[in-house]
DNA sequence: ACTAATTTAGTACTAGGTATTAATAGGTGG
DNA sequence: CCACCTATTAATACCTAGTACTAAATTAGT
C-alpha cells in the first residue's frame, strides 16, 4: 500500500540515517513511488544526494581517524618539562562514557594519566611496570579533566604521580612505576 | 619538469594515500600530463576511481564507528558468569601499539581488564573505586590477549582479580575494587 | 632511422544525480 | 460540475567523474 506523503518522508529520514548508501532508485522501489517523487522529498527534507552523503561520511571519519590514531598522548598536553612534570586536558565526550548513566569509563581517565606519565619520562622508550589507581569520584559527561603529572623518584625505576582534577576537585589519582626500556629487545 | 613514468606512478600512490579526494583532473594538472595518462596509471597501479575510494572510506568507517562506539566491553567476551568470573579476548592491532616499537600501550590492557571486571559484577551500575596493576611484560603487535576475571570477594565492595595471558604466559595482572552504585546519583 | 614504449585524443557509454517544465490524478470547496 | 490545489509522474537537457575502447602522435632507446 502507498503511504501518505508525510509518512513516506518520515520513513525516508530514518532510512537514510541507518542506511546512508541508498540510491533514489532503491528508495523509489521501496516506497512504490517514482524516482521524481523521492527527489522532491529529498529536496524538501534537505537530504543530500547519495554521493554527497557518502563523501560527508568519508570526510568526517578521515579527520576522525587522523585525530584518533597517532595521538601519542590521550588528551591535549598543555605543559611539559621532561623528567619533572606535565599537564594535560581531556573533555569527557559521548565516546568516553557509559551510555546508561553518562559516567566516564575508568580506562579513559587511566589512559589520560598513563600516557602523560609515559610522555614526561625522558627516554626513547618508557613502559609502565606497575600502577595503583584510585577513582575518587565518578566523572560526568561534559566535565573537563586536568591531569597533573609529577615525577617523584628517579632511580632505575621512575615514579610518576598523577592527579586528575575537575575544577578544583580531585577525581582520580594514580601512581605509576615507569621503566626506561633498553634498545635491544 | 616532467617526471618519468615510474616516478610519477610512485608519487601518485603516495598522493592518493594522503589525499584520497583527488580527481584525475587534478592529478593530471599536478603532474603536467593528460587525464588519460593518469587513468592508465591508475589502471596499472590498481587505484580505484575517486568515487570508489570515497565509498570505501565511508564504508570502512561506518562499521568502524559502529564497532568502536557502543562496545561496552573492550575485547570479545567468550565466557561470563555474573558475580563469579569471565573471560575476554583482544588481539593487539596497529591502533593499540606505540608506533615506534610496536608495544601495546598500557591503557588498552587496562581497558580490557577493567571493562571485563565491571561486566562481571551483577549490578545496574558498577564503578571502579581502586585498582592496582602490574604490567608483567610488554605485549607486542599481533599478540592475542586472554583476560580472565575472577570475583574474589563480595561484600559492600567487590574485588575482582584479572590475569591477562598471551598463550600460557602472564603479561598483565590487575586487582579491582568495584562498587555497586545507587540509583540516586 | 626505426621500433617500442609512452602519451594524448577522441568517441561512446555509465551511474546517479540536478534543474526545469509540463502533464496527469485525486480530492475539496463553492 | 467546474475550478483549483496538492501530489505525483514524465520528459528533457545537463553535470561529474568516471569506464572501455580505438587510434594517432610523440618520445625514447638503440
Amino acid at each position: 500500500m502507498r503511504l501518505s506523503k508525510k509518512e513516506r518522508q518520515q520513513q525516508l529520514l530514518k532510512a537514510v540515517e541507518i542506511e546512508p548508501f541508498l540510491t533514489d532508485e532503491e528508495m523509489a522501489r521501496r516506497y512504490h513511488v517514482s524516482i521524481q517523487t523521492i527527489r522532491l522529498d529529498r529536496m524538501e527534507l534537505g537530504i543530500p544526494e547519495l554521493r554527497g552523503r557518502i563523501k560527508d561520511m568519508a570526510e568526517k571519519n578521515f579527520d576522525h581517524v587522523r585525530s584518533l590514531y597517532p595521538e601519542e598522548v590521550i588528551g591535549e598536553v598543555t605543559e611539559l618539562t621532561l623528567d619533572v612534570g606535565a599537564t594535560s586536558f581531556l573533555e569527557i565526550r559521548d565516546e568516553h562514557v557509559f551510555a546508561r548513566n553518562g559516567i566516564a569509563r575508568g580506562h579513559h581517565l587511566f589512559a589520560q594519566a598513563n600516557s602523560l606519565a609515559i610522555a614526561v619520562v625522558d627516554a626513547e622508550t618508557a613502559l609502565t611496570a606497575t600502577a595503583s589507581l584510585r577513582f575518587v569520584r565518578p566523572v560526568q559527561l561534559g566535565e573537563k579533566c586536568i591531569a597533573k603529572a609529577r615525577v617523584t623518584q628517579k632511580s632505575s625505576r621512575t615514579q610518576v604521580d598523577v592527579n586528575t582534577l575537575v575544577g578544583n576537585e580531585l577525581v582520580f589519582q594514580a601512581v605509576f612505576d615507569v621503566y626506561r626500556a633498553k634498545e635491544d629487545e
